[in-house]
DNA sequence: TTATCATTCAAACGTTCGTTTGAATGCCAC
DNA sequence: GTGGCATTCAAACGAACGTTTGAATGATAA
């Protein structure tokens, strides 16, 4: 019966999934234990290994659970910016807005522990074991490629391997901004009710943003032509 | 005598420190154990408790041993740059060189480990261990104040919220590009040799930072006037 | 009712962790 | 040479780790 479906299955699973998200932000992956996890989520602590096989499996899930789908959503607005402007160049801030929307739109759902996700994200982004660097790199993977491909298509007359590197430099400000929300306080002064309005943070990340990919070429670099 | 002090003296402490810096940068701080950073030092596993204490204390020393003097000189070449200027307005541009320098000689210094520190201290940045956080805070917060106060100098027309945040995804970008120099390659494509050239990455970053930091006022957030 | 099967549970597995201990070592002043 | 002292060393400590086990549980289908 669809009855029994639509409340207990996979409860244990998700629950898991979501404490998980929770103390790996909190605690890292090595400073979250099982037994941490399955009180939090309020399972018996062999729940993890029965429904995951394994601790690194259960990190696995928790990215794959939204990671692809995320990216997936960026891909897709892209391609409808794309058909809406039928041929014409995107604006490189529509595709910097492409790009970032899915991470505020799930940064917004503090209910839901999407707010949680991309903030271990962010984290994940430094994260020291390889096994994770890899399963994130090959996930990004596809939308980098196409976002690289679209920001060259806007930006025509920006050497590739500049574009690559500012490229790198936006996905920084990214990620930290997004990490880092409520961990380091490097610098006082920000309202905090700012902090979680994603249309702020919108604006105010793609102001910084789209100047910095659009910035002149250091001369000091290359003697060719500053745009 | 001068003579024994010039060789052994402190060894054992630097060995440690310099494994430490090494292994704490590759495998995390609770990745890294005790008997990793022995072994890698070639020192007695007790060396740890005894010349430092604890893992913990150790994981400061780390930090304290070159933030500290990384920060005053930060704080120095502003200094210098203010005297020159004889109370004129010191550019955006030469401002942000005198943050990022520091972290770019740091990071040409591969044989005495400073490359390792400063990959480290981007992972540090977005570590969920409470005392690192509050550690890493309060070693950067006079540098922070003393920059601010100078941008906003510079900026006279930028509010006040605005440059905090600015500021903000500025040292993001730095921290993410220092820390992910050979971790997680989202974006392929650059230049492998360009990497840890810190002539190249400071025009490279001081062109993308000072853009985003002049950026025009996001007109969606405040009516204010566009600088 | 009974057999089946996925799931949950308490308990224990062996390993590794950070730390402590007390003896051994080697250098220096006397 | 001898005593003092900082340092190094091998060994062990209890605690916590990820994982495994085999029995208990409870719903489903015959």
């Amino acid at each position: 019966m669809n009855l029994r479906a639509i409340k207990p299955l996979n409860e244990t699973r998700t629950r898991i999934l979501d404490a998980a998200e929770e103390q790996f932000m909190q605690h890292g992956f090595e400073g979250a234990s099982m037994r941490m996890l399955t009180a939090k989520a309020e399972v018996n602590l062999a729940a993890i290994n029965y429904h995951f096989g394994s601790k690194d499996a259960l990190i696995e899930a928790v990215f794959r659970r939204r990671l692809d789908a995320m990216n997936a959503e960026r891909i897709a607005e892209l391609d409808q910016l794309e058909k809406d402007a039928a041929g014409k160049a995107l604006t490189p801030d529509a595709i910097i807005r492409a790009f970032i929307g899915a991470s505020l739109r799930m940064i917004e759902d503090a209910r839901g522990g999407g707010r949680n996700f991309i903030r271990l994200l962010g984290r994940a982004y430094t994260e020291p074991a390889k096994p994770i660097r890899q399963l994130i790199g090959q996930m990004y993977a596809p939308a980098m490629e196409r976002f690289k491909a679209a920001f060259a298509k806007a930006l025509p007359e920006l050497p590739k391997d500049e574009l690559v590197w500012r490229m790198h430099f936006m996905f920084g400000t990214l990620a930290y901004t997004l990490a880092a929300t409520d961990t380091v306080q490097l610098i006082a002064g920000a309202k905090p009710e700012d902090r979680y309005d994603a249309r702020v943070l919108q604006g105010r990340l793609t102001a910084f943003m789209s100047a910095g990919l659009l910035a002149p070429l250091a001369g000091s670099i290359h003697v060719k032509k500053a745009a």
